[in-house]
DNA sequence: GTCCGGATCTTT
DNA sequence: AAGATCCGGACA
């Protein structure tokens, strides 16, 4: 398995979102390594795309979004979980595919199936907000087998109703063996 | 400064 | 179906 270079996001981001189906996750907190299978993602693209947090401009959170790609782009919601991002396409233009749902093993699905529960157990917060995910040692993406598209599950985006049109987008892509 | 709502998850 | 819980963004 080899680590995912910045080339590989600096694409359009729904074709990373797609590509990262698979790959592996890797967390290294101490001696303790983690790996986990991306089983479900989310594009995020633009300030034209209301359901992004870059659709009200380039503010201190979103500045992340708008700098090189390959970096990790961690916000909280609701008052007590992390989502992980990664950068995606040019420095300047705000994307990102956000990583929902991850596969790990001998761990229950059920722990690590939603973009607040694998951040609380990979022990994803803030702190690596801005992180380069193609250089560090914390945090990184290695590549894995390629999904073939006709197991490529696509629906709209989740929990974005207040996005007008942008909301009916299809990018949210997910292996069919692990959809919901 | 104040106010409002959220790329969620858990429990009822 | 609703509660937890707090930050960022909008407005003043």
């Amino acid at each position: 398995m080899k680590r995912l270079t910045r080339s590989f996001y600096r694409r359009p981001t729904v074709g990373v979102a797609k590509n990262l189906l698979g790959c592996f996750l890797v967390r290294k907190i101490g001696r303790k390594m983690i790996r986990a299978k991306i089983t479900e993602t989310e594009a995020y693209v633009g300030e034209e795309d209301l359901a992004c947090h870059a659709s009200r401009g380039r503010t201190a959170r979103t500045e992340t979004m708008y700098g090189a790609p390959g970096h990790a782009y961690v916000y909280m919601i609701y008052g007590m979980y992390h989502c992980l991002n990664i950068v995606t396409e040019q420095k300047n233009f705000p994307a990102a595919v956000l990583i929902r749902a991850v596969e790990i093993d001998g761990v229950p699905h059920r722990e690590t199936d939603g973009p607040g529960k694998f951040c609380r157990f990979l022990g994803i917060d803030r702190k690596l907000n801005g992180f380069d995910v193609t250089e560090g040692e914390k945090l990184w993406i290695e590549s894995g087998a390629k999904i073939a598209s006709k197991n490529i599950r696509t629906a709209k985006r989740i929990g974005v109703d207040y996005a007008k049109h942008c909301k009916e987008y299809l990018w949210r892509f997910s292996i069919a063996d692990y959809s919901k």
